[in-house]
DNA sequence: ACTCGTGTTAGCTG
DNA sequence: TCAGCTAACACGAG
């Protein structure tokens, strides 16, 4: 469910609570999200350490991690992805828990045990656990994010226009392309599209300069508003993404297809 | 029972 | 090699 305003609360949430704690012990025994590294290598890389700094790029974060005992050189760092349902728990020495990064739904599950598939103990008896229901979050060391494009917060127009590209892709896929332009997911497209008053399928070259810019302030607003609000699920015309829903600038019907491979919806009249 | 999904990516095609 | 597309991944929610 993270889009790139949900991973800034983890990753902020990260910066507040999980800095400068040593680090005793590391459950990295979920291969599934771990790989492709082998059980206990994380565990063997991070214990002894402490996290010391934080950083995101579109949806995804790495901490850097101090020098041991001995050996002040730093350690890798550590790659975090919260995938489609991943959140970051943060828990205080005394046992209070926070988390970050969520579909705020709070009490909608009870919190399985299981659903922790990774998790660092620290020293002070607290800890912080990647809480993820479908698994598809990752967490690895020394990451390669040489393949993200610019983040969508930091983005120039100029960058935008130029990163929007050439070529017959689908405005939206091209949005949604994590190399192109990091951090931008299926809701966040959707609003800026909606906003912007754009067709999601219409092929990227047959976009105007003016359709662009608007484009580039749709989702740079709608960047914004969902900072602002808690997430991307608080978009304007989000709870209109059903069947029978009608659009609420203008109450024409919304319109559902597959664009980019992702569930789409726009509206009928505006974005015809 | 069955379909869907706020993400990523390997592998395929032209 | 590149642009673009599709299936697969995993599993809870509706």
């Amino acid at each position: 469910m993270p889009e790139l305003p949900e991973v800034e609360t983890a990753r902020s949430l990260i910066a507040d609570q999980a800095l400068d704690r040593t680090i005793a012990g590391v459950d990295d025994s979920d291969t599934y999200v771990t790989r492709p590294h082998t059980p206990g290598q994380l565990r063997d890389a991070l214990v002894g350490r402490r996290l010391t700094a934080v950083h995101r790029r579109g949806k995804s974060m790495w901490v850097e991690t101090s020098g041991v005992e001995g050996d002040p050189a730093p350690g890798p760092d550590l790659g975090i992805h919260l995938g489609m349902s991943g959140r970051i728990v943060v828990t205080a020495p005394g046992g209070k828990a926070t988390e970050g990064g969520g579909p705020w739904r709070r009490d909608a599950q009870p919190r399985k045990p299981e659903w922790d598939r990774f998790t660092i103990e620290f020293a002070d008896g607290g800890r912080l656990a990647l809480f993820d229901t479908r698994r598809l979050g990752r967490v690895r060391l020394d990451p390669d994010i040489s393949a993200l494009g610019p983040d969508a917060g930091e983005i120039t127009a100029e960058e935008f226009r130029r990163v929007l590209g050439k070529g017959t892709i689908a405005v939206k896929a091209r949005l949604l392309d994590q190399s192109k332009i990091a951090g931008v997911g299926n809701l966040l497209a959707d609003e800026a599209l909606w906003q912007a008053r754009i067709n999601p399928a219409v092929p990227v070259n047959s976009l105007r300069p003016e359709d662009v810019d608007r484009l580039y302030h749709a989702l740079q607003a709608a960047l914004d508003s969902a900072a602002a609000n808690g997430g991307a699920h608080t978009g304007e015309v989000i709870p209109f993404r059903h069947a029978g829903a009608r659009c609420p600038r203008d109450g024409a019907e919304m319109r559902h297809g597959i664009v980019g491979g992702r569930s789409t919806w726009w509206c009928s009249l505006e974005q015809a």
